[in-house]
DNA sequence: ATAAATGTTAAGAA
DNA sequence: CTTCTTAACATTTA
């Protein structure tokens, strides 16, 4: 469910409530539930990997972390973080988040072209964020919430993949053209990733991810653990080059 | 069926 | 005090 795409996809499914009123809201969430009824939902946002349900004067921060879902108009037999009842069966169930209520305004907290999926996107300023720390790994520049918001570690390896770099390189020592073609095509893979989802032909286009072989030169796609998080990272020994 | 996974934060240790 | 490491969270899929 997590990164930042499917995020974009429950930001749109859950603005059919924008406009409506909460007339009751419940759940485990650790988060006052009173500041919440008789608010209206004013707008649906996303920033990264966060889905911001924005109300009157408050706006409540949903993480989904590695599990969490929603359901819109349904629910599921265990109990909910957090249940807002729009009233005549419209109802947002949000199962196993991060939830907290924001009180600054939004602007204050997010820098908006920090977001992949937003149409603020700086790919200047992410190369010049990625141009202060050469020794950090690319495969953990990736991962980097300040510079590339909404990027999981599914980008992060098909990302690599497609510019044949090496997870293990330093931001660094890449060639500035590949620094270039690096913040590029998280972008592209980020909105590709966004419409395959959609489709339903996400795991479809995997090339590197969960992958055994490289599709492009044949080789062997080698699985290891590695960056700061020791996350599962993909990548062709052939065609993969480290700098 | 046991383990591992698209992620982050807070507590604890050094 | 600050920085680093560990564990907690909790569900679905392979």
């Amino acid at each position: 469910m997590p990164e930042g795409p499917s995020i974009v996809i429950a930001k749109e499914a859950i603005q059919v409530f924008e406009g409506k009123k909460i007339l009751d809201a419940s759940g485990t969430a650790k988060i006052a539930m009173g500041p919440l009824i008789n608010k209206k939902l004013v707008a649906v946002r996303s920033w990264g990997k966060h889905l911001l349900l924005c109300l009157e004067g408050l706006t409540i921060r949903v993480h989904f972390l590695m599990f969490g879902s929603y359901m819109i108009n349904d629910k599921k037999e265990r109990s909910s973080h957090l249940t807002l009842d729009f009233g005549k069966g419209n109802q947002l169930n949000i199962y196993t988040s991060s939830i907290k209520l924001l009180e600054q305004p939004l602007d204050e907290i997010y820098d908006w072209s920090a977001d992949l999926l937003s149409d603020q996107w700086d790919p200047a300023l992410a190369r010049k964020k990625l141009k202060k720390t050469p020794d950090v790994l690319v495969t953990d520049a990736l991962l980097n919430q300040d510079i590339f918001a909404g990027s999981g570690n599914i980008i992060k390896n098909e990302v690599l993949h497609r510019i044949m770099v090496h997870p293990y390189s330093k931001i660094g020592d890449l060639p500035p053209r590949k620094l270039t073609e690096l913040v590029k095509e998280v972008h592209n893979y980020s909105h590709d990733f966004l419409e395959w989802k959609k489709a339903g032909i996400l795991k479809r286009n995997w090339l590197a991810y969960t992958k055994k072989k490289c599709s492009r030169d044949g080789s062997v796609i080698k699985k290891e653990y590695l960056g700061e998080g020791k996350r599962r990272t993909f990548y062709c020994e052939g065609c993969q080059v480290l700098y």
